[in-house]
RNA sequence: GGUCCCGUAGCUCAGGUGGAUAGAGCGCAAGAUUCCUAAUCUUGAGGCCGGUGGUUCGAGUCCACCCGGGAUCACCA
């Protein structure tokens, strides 16, 4: 379908009348562009005074020819000047009725794709194997999942890649570990070469109990740590025992990661980790060589990536770590062929990273590296950072035991706040438990993605649970609340044979509804170009807030409003489910049946 | 010391590409339900936007320099 400028939305509409009215007296239509006005309309056009100087007219007689060409557009209910010469734009009912209608048929409820369709890559998730996933997991899960659902809305096509942590020392530690215990396992006979059992000899239990007590042991011992580090140089090399044991580890972590990240909604079409780049690591260094990219240095194969680095004075930024003194190969350089990996597999236009800020040099390194390398454009690669969730003090959270908060313990504490509430309002007791327990889910979900989203990415934030669980004002159970609530009213209507019909917006609370159902799009477009989902939390919210205003004040169903008006604010709310439901799917929230 | 991020209401945070009297939520004070779910709505108090200069008709927003907080800086991932 395709869709004219004029119907994108009465923004851009308005735009379009005073671009055109700013080319009529022969000055640039940009000046025309119109924003959103939080004073006495509801938009305004400033372009009279930036081109002032352009016209050598004062800003008022600019704003006063420009008013004088828009007289008698049907579109513009009022333009005034004020001030300096700020013109304000109330849209014309009649426009905002075309705009209502236009949306009212529209699947997509008013938003439309973007220009240049990409394809994407999202590396999200950052959980490891054999590690039990805790509150550091969460922000990479749900704002990796937000821009995923965003983008591919939008448009592209995405790509979400898990991207496991399965290939550092971790794996020495916990296979080195398991030997201590014990030492007798098939996997650690060394002149066993193949023929290994199916089953798992560790759970997940088993591996979250494991890998801490070697990281520990190795903390004080030297001799501890240089046998995981001979573990992992020995599995990097292709033992069978310990290839064997890593497919096992990997295996059973994916099961409960699944599940894990199932609870958050959070889904994956690529299950790669570091190992299955390891095939290409020999002949991208041999590859990187021959190119004369890289220098020996102390021992170890490195990149420069920054001609002004000084190691002894700290400046600037060190070298790709491709692969260390010990022959091991380390983080840098399976990144590296998962780049490779990417542009031979999937060949994507962008590859977006969504990884804790603290890694942000990092990842500069290694799209340095493979800019150097030539696989990518330094465009094509970005690191989304994201702030650390802190604890009340201001620093990374953690239990009141000073402990890792796990995941599970997190979500399972949002349902019993949900749960405890649902029980407190009275208003689920005749619902069935399968029901409570779902709505329960829903609500705390939304409640512990909401808070996240709707922080800027960038920053920290602070993890207040008292606060989540509050569940009042600016929070994922109010935007539940206000889409339960249209559908109780449409099932209401059903019953009582009301249908929805034209929308006539003409209350003050529904032509605001119908000015923010209009933003939607800006608020997509505006948050794919940022890569911030918190511009999209804002759209909902401040959708919610607009849908709560006028059901106070707008009846619907009562006795003494007419049938049509019925039908027009029903087909609204209806409409404004729509794009409610909509807006929070694509955060990754999901809206039950009632609450 | 180098690089990056941050500093806006008592607290947690927005601030759409430089515009008018800087906005939400929580908390505080006061009010609203004969009527569709009060997890709601309305009203109010509360600010030298860290500081000083600069660019501009106009700066929370752009530039410079300070002050304060955080992250990070080659063989862990």
């Amino acid at each position: 379908m395709s869709q004219s400028i004029m119907s994108q939305s009465i923004l851009q509409t308005l735009s379009v009348h005073l671009g055109t009215a700013f080319s009529a007296i022969n000055l640039p239509a940009e000046y025309g562009r119109v924003t959103i006005s939080d004073k006495s309309a509801p938009f305004q056009c400033n372009g009279a005074m930036a081109a002032a100087k352009l016209a050598k007219k004062s800003p008022r007689d600019i704003a006063a020819l420009i008013v004088q060409r828009l007289a008698g557009n049907t579109d513009i209910a009022l333009a005034e000047i004020a001030g300096p010469g700020f013109i304000n734009l109330t849209p014309s009912d009649i426009l905002l009725k075309s705009r209502i209608d236009d949306l009212a048929v529209d699947a997509r409820v008013g938003a439309i794709k973007a220009d240049v369709l990409e394809k994407i890559v999202v590396d999200f998730g950052g959980a490891n194997v054999a590690k039990p996933m805790h509150v550091g997991h969460l922000r990479s899960a749900v704002i990796g999942e937000a821009l995923k659902r965003l983008l591919r809305f939008r448009g592209h096509t995405v790509i979400g890649d898990v991207h496991l942590g399965d290939w550092g020392l971790q794996m020495g530690h916990l296979i080195s570990e398991l030997q201590e215990e014990q030492p007798d396992l098939i996997y650690f006979d060394a002149g066993v070469k193949n023929g290994y059992p199916e089953d798992s000899p560790v759970t997940m239990t088993d591996m979250s109990r494991l890998y801490p007590q070697a990281s520990a042991k190795s903390k004080n011992d030297p001799e501890r740590l240089k046998k995981s580090q001979i573990a992992t140089a020995e599995l990097q090399a292709g033992r069978p025992g310990y290839r064997a044991l890593l497919e096992h580890f990997i295996r059973v972590s994916i099961e409960y990661l699944k599940k894990g990240y199932g609870e958050l909604g959070v889904e994956y079409d690529l299950w790669k980790g570091e190992a299955s780049v390891d095939p290409l690591i020999g002949g991208m260094i041999d590859a990187m060589k021959a190119q004369g990219i890289t220098e020996e240095s102390d021992g170890a194969l490195i990149i420069p990536v920054d001609d002004n680095y000084d190691m002894e004075k700290r400046k600037g930024i060190p070298p790709v770590m491709l692969r260390a003194r010990t022959g091991a190969v380390l983080y840098h350089t399976t990144d590296l062929a998962t780049l490779l990996d990417r542009k031979n597999e999937i060949n994507p236009d962008l590859i977006l990273y969504v990884v804790d800020q603290r890694q942000a040099t990092h990842f500069e390194q290694v799209f340095r590296a493979a800019v150097k390398a030539g696989w990518y454009k330094r465009t094509q690669l970005e690191h989304l950072g994201f702030g650390t969730v802190n604890g009340k003090d201001g620093k990374p959270f953690t239990t009141r035991a000073g402990g890792v908060l796990k995941l599970s313990d997190l979500t399972e504490m949002m349902r019993t706040a949900a749960a405890e509430r649902l029980e407190k309002s009275g208003i689920g007791q005749d619902f069935g438990s399968v029901e409570r327990a779902d709505i329960a889910n829903k609500v705390g979900m939304a409640a512990l993605k909401f808070a996240d989203l709707q922080n800027q990415r960038t920053t920290n934030y602070v993890f207040d649970v008292e606060r989540f669980v509050s569940f009042e004002g600016k929070t994922g159970p109010y935007l539940l609340y206000a889409a339960v609530r249209i559908k109780s009213l449409l099932r209401k209507a059903s019953k009582a044979g009301v249908e929805p019909g034209e929308i006539i917006p003409l209350h003050q609370a529904e032509q605001r509804l119908v000015l923010t159902l209009d933003g939607f799009n800006r608020a997509l477009a505006s948050a794919e170009a940022k890569r911030m989902p918190h511009i999209l939390c804002d759209h909902v919210y401040t959708l919610a807030q607009a849908f709560s205003k006028f059901y106070a004040d707008c009846p619907v169903l009562a006795d003494d409003v007419p049938n049509d008006l019925k039908s027009s604010r029903l087909a609204l709310a209806a409409l404004t489910l729509r794009q409610l439901e909509l807006g929070l799917n694509l955060l990754g929230i999901e809206t039950p049946e009632r609450m």
